[in-house]
DNA sequence: GTAGGTCCTGTACGGGCGTACAGGACGAGG
DNA sequence: CCTCGTCCTGTACGCCCGTACAGGACCTAC
């Protein structure tokens, strides 16, 4: 499910607002104030359903943080198989993958649970996966651009269906394995 | 030349630290408190100098300018030249690539002549240049992700040298072509 | 000596941010 | 009827941001 549950209260459609907002301008340039009036609401009203605001980035991300710790956990004797569950990964929650990506590092406090702790420098996790445990010159920034290419990949083409978006990023990675 | 000119002046100093800072944290995050600490002087000070915040940003990106221009003027062939030359820009003025490819856009005010007007959403012009005139889905993620793979495997790899981020930059975005 | 320019500090202001708190509107349950 | 919990508003607070302004230290020129 790449979209959130459109539900009609108003806990959904502020997530719903936000989500957009997150992955447009990023969590820290997205004020409360900006998503209250998105929703027709004031800034305190959204303060009171999440709070504090790192708790709308976590429940945001959520429900990403299990397939993220399957990738985590997961071992790839290749490159290309690595890129392929990572591709995988973002694209499902491709939504929020702006949020895990840049935005995560500078959240002050952690969800409830300890996932938000484990997920914090989640980013680098991943690039430590794609470089391996030797990198050179040339593998290291193979995996930085990898990352950047994937989240360019994903924010700036939300109105395209999930699936080529998929195919698309696959097709063009595959290429660096 | 990619680095600045390092002489032991107040100002290029104040300049040598916030290009390390914008690049680091990009544009919005990086405060005149946070310069004027990293050169050890107040942020009244930083404000004497360049003032306002706008003109920091203006003139360290001012000598990419030219470079930029000449790129955006000239017409390639094939796709693949297209990235030869972005690359080679790019890397080139690697230190400041980030400023312009996401924080520009929110920059108030333009530099004083109207180099800045021009080169506000530029991030666009080049993408428009990379894709071409008719996009196809597969372009349009392909162009996006040619952007992301440049911008994170600049920023990310500045103790390199130069010349190795070129050509592996290079060989990479060369196979989707 | 003194006038003027450069460079920098200290202080203060307005604005936006996330947050805290009191209170009002409303419906459900005793 | 009264109470309680839910949902939301209005107001206010402290923080940090960029900026404005007055003044001091220092060097140069006449």
């Amino acid at each position: 499910m790449t979209t959130l549950d459109h539900g009609n209260d108003t806990r959904s459609r502020i997530l719903a607002a936000a989500q957009k907002l997150f992955a447009e301008r990023g969590y820290a340039a997205t004020s409360l104030a900006d998503i209250a009036g998105a929703v027709g609401l004031t800034k305190t009203a959204v303060a009171y359903h999440f709070h504090p605001k790192d708790r709308l980035a976590a429940e945001l991300i959520a429900p990403a943080a299990d397939d993220l710790f399957d990738f985590l956990g997961a071992t790839f004797d290749t490159f290309s198989r690595c890129l392929d569950g990572l591709v995988t990964f973002c694209v499902r929650h491709r939504a929020v993958v702006r949020l895990m990506l840049e935005d995560i590092g500078r959240i002050d406090e952690a969800p409830p649970g300890s996932t938000g702790e484990a997920v914090r420098t989640f980013r680098d996790e991943i690039y430590a996966k794609l470089v391996g445990p030797e990198p050179t010159d040339f593998t290291r920034v193979r995996g930085w651009a990898a990352l950047g290419a994937l989240e360019y990949g994903m924010v700036h083409t939300m109105d395209l269906p999930e699936e080529t978006v998929r195919q698309s990023l696959l097709e063009l990675l595959s290429r660096w394995a």
